[in-house]
DNA sequence: CTAAACCCTGATCCGCGCTACAAGGTCAAG
DNA sequence: CTTGACCTTGTAGCGCGGATCAGGGTTTAG
């Protein structure tokens, strides 16, 4: 089986195979006397593994942890586990952090509305985002400031922010 | 005003003030004889802004888009509320692909606690996440990986491109 | 013989929002 | 004068999951 044709059974680009494999994802398959790729069905398999773990959330880096366990003759169920309850509270934490900013946005709508044009000044770019209230919270981003050797920003004028 | 009490104003390293001009989000400020930047008040007002509209999920291209429209000497304030309700609807949608997301992680961990990790075979790499019911699905990323309807092939021949 | 459709490697680029580094100029204190 | 904190510019890197390009070789059809 050549690259384009287990490409096409599993519906990628080569390229991504070839990425996969560059990734350490797949094992590298036997060559052709031309030094073409020549996959067997496990190939199949291997790409839609490691599809059906990205569709679980898992991120090229974790499903390579898995695969090295395999590689190395142990069970990674244990592994798997752990990665899928880890991206369970991930995704948890994400989606309480997109409620919130729903309300932030229900009400900046909200405000939109009641606010009248007219009264938006340059001064203010825009009075619906005015920042009057301002607190520093990251955008559902979760980033750190970062310790810095120079300390120039370390008061914040709004509220303390707990993360 | 210099660059460094405006950020300790703001509570922003002053790269981040600069990268901000850079983008265009910030005006060019005035410069001192030594060409150190000089502020004025409108500067925290404008970091603040960006700030504010960043944390409403507001990306920095289109808190660009507001504040070029406020250049030109026009009230944003309709595009804002249309960025606002767009960035409501994807909002939306990332939860509920999250939902979906949950639910599939919460049935890969009931079923890691059914299977028995001694049937997990090599070709299947691990069954707790073993491809039976392929299906070919974003990852939930949020990324639109392009219409690509093309299957496979390498080369595809141009299509429409826009942008 | 030529063109098209495959295949190869290696490198570079994308968006996002910064962060860090390099290599210097400026200014106030000691 | 020296030190150190500030300022300037430009450039490169991060993590993610590929996409795209450059510059070739191989195979098949007409």
């Amino acid at each position: 089986m050549l690259i384009g044709e287990l490409a096409e059974a599993v519906g990628l680009p080569s390229q991504t195979i070839r990425f996969y494999e560059r990734k350490g994802l797949m094992p590298a398959p036997a060559r052709g006397g031309n030094g073409y790729r020549s996959y067997d069905d496990s190939a199949v398999t291997c790409v839609k593994f490691i599809r059906t773990a990205q569709a679980a959330g898992l991120t090229l880096v974790q499903i390579r942890s898995i695969v090295d366990l395999r590689d190395q003759g142990a069970r990674p169920c244990t592994h798997v586990t752990e990665l899928i309850e880890g991206k369970l509270v991930e995704v948890r934490r994400r989606m309480g952090e997109l409620a919130a900013l729903e309300k932030e946005l229900e009400q900046l709508r909200e405000r939109s509305q009641r606010l009248d044009p007219a009264d938006c000044t340059d001064t203010d770019i825009c009075h619906i985002l005015a920042a009057r209230n301002y607190k520093r919270r990251t955008p559902t981003n979760g980033r750190m400031p970062a310790p810095r050797t120079t300390q120039a920003t370390d008061k914040h004028p709004g509220g303390p922010e707990d993360d």
